[in-house]
DNA sequence: TAATTGATTAAAAAAATTTTTAACGTATTG
DNA sequence: CAATACGTTAAAAATTTTTTTAATCAATTA
């Protein structure tokens, strides 16, 4: 039976599209993307590659916007450029892999997030012990000194755990240690 | 021997604090939180409860900002209201346990995102169906259809691992799984 | 219960970010 | 090697977000 002419066909086939791209853009606010950026993945992940010309087409947007969008997505590691034969214009290809963008994405981050604090407690601490060790201070004093190093030192657990996650996670350790289907894990 | 006055003494210590409150600020960025709330968290890190006032005075700001700042802190689980005998002024204390803090958000996160996109390929997938089922159609079109299908149905597994991962972080079975000391891990 | 203090909401101002238009540089092709 | 097409950078415009001031609401105390 024929419920459909092949063009409202075409449009329910964007429409389930759209659903996702939505979806897929909300998400990716949560890693940093703007939304524009985010659309921009959902609609190159259900196309081939793609042409900055062509992107400006589906979005309605300015080719520098899918320029800089590109860019930022390149930088996430989920866009990557392609060749396309006798094709002058440079094209793009989402990747899809999310595994994969989740284990890059995060490693980097927590190892970035550890290392950073790590060292900025490392540096406050040295400092702090200068005047942890001057005797002629006031009680009060060294006491708040103390008092600070502590409450680092005792952060610092958090930190060397964070970096062996990102550790684990890019080595594809944590991929696997989790199941893969749905309602696996016992209720 | 006296190194250090005493006025010396705690500019050097606040100094300290800064570093680390600095640090704070830029990780918390990370996680959706403005510069201006992760410096009040940093802050925060490092007193015992605070009024709203003794916040404002700290980071020379006005009172609404400290107290929709508090109030986004608050949201991410890292500030709980307390009780000072004898206040009439509402206290805050900021929440210390990082694991406590990573587990709830990103579980959190993780599952939001999880339904979220689930969702939004099940309408799709289901509005892709109509267009599959119609037989009348050009194959080009429902070849496009089916296409959109599969790539949704191949992105399913991520999302059931990336539910079964925040029920393992909810639960705390991911904290535990991973070493807390440092270079623990193998070279 | 009136007066006062403190917290939050609303509206305005300020600041930061995003987007576009326009200019520029680079590379490809005839 | 000239001409053209493409991509990126720069500057301007537009939008969004953040912050503040002002007003309102709620609660405590005298």
């Amino acid at each position: 039976m024929s419920d459909f002419s092949r063009e409202e066909a075409e449009a329910s086939i964007q429409n389930a599209k759209d659903l996702v791209i939505e979806s897929l853009a909300e998400t990716m606010d949560l890693y940093g993307v703007t939304r524009s950026a985010g659309t921009l993945y959902g609609t190159m992940y259900f196309e081939g590659d793609m042409t900055l010309d062509e992107m400006r087409t589906q979005l309605g947007m300015s080719k520098p916007s899918m320029s800089t969008g590109v860019k930022k997505l390149q930088d996430l590691n989920v866009a990557k450029k392609t060749f396309r034969r006798g094709q002058r214009k440079h094209t793009y290809i989402a990747e899809r892999d999310f595994f994969k963008f989740f284990s890059d994405f995060f490693s980097d981050q927590w190892k970035r997030e550890a290392n950073l604090n790590l060292e900025a407690i490392d540096k406050a601490q040295m400092q702090l012990n200068e005047t942890i060790e001057d005797s002629s201070l006031p009680e009060e004093t060294w006491k708040e000194a103390e008092k600070v190093h502590r409450i680092l030192e005792e952060s610092k657990p958090y930190y060397y755990w964070l970096q062996n996650l990102a550790a684990m996670l890019r080595s594809g350790e944590l991929i696997d240690a989790v199941p893969y289907s749905r309602k696996q894990r016992k209720s």
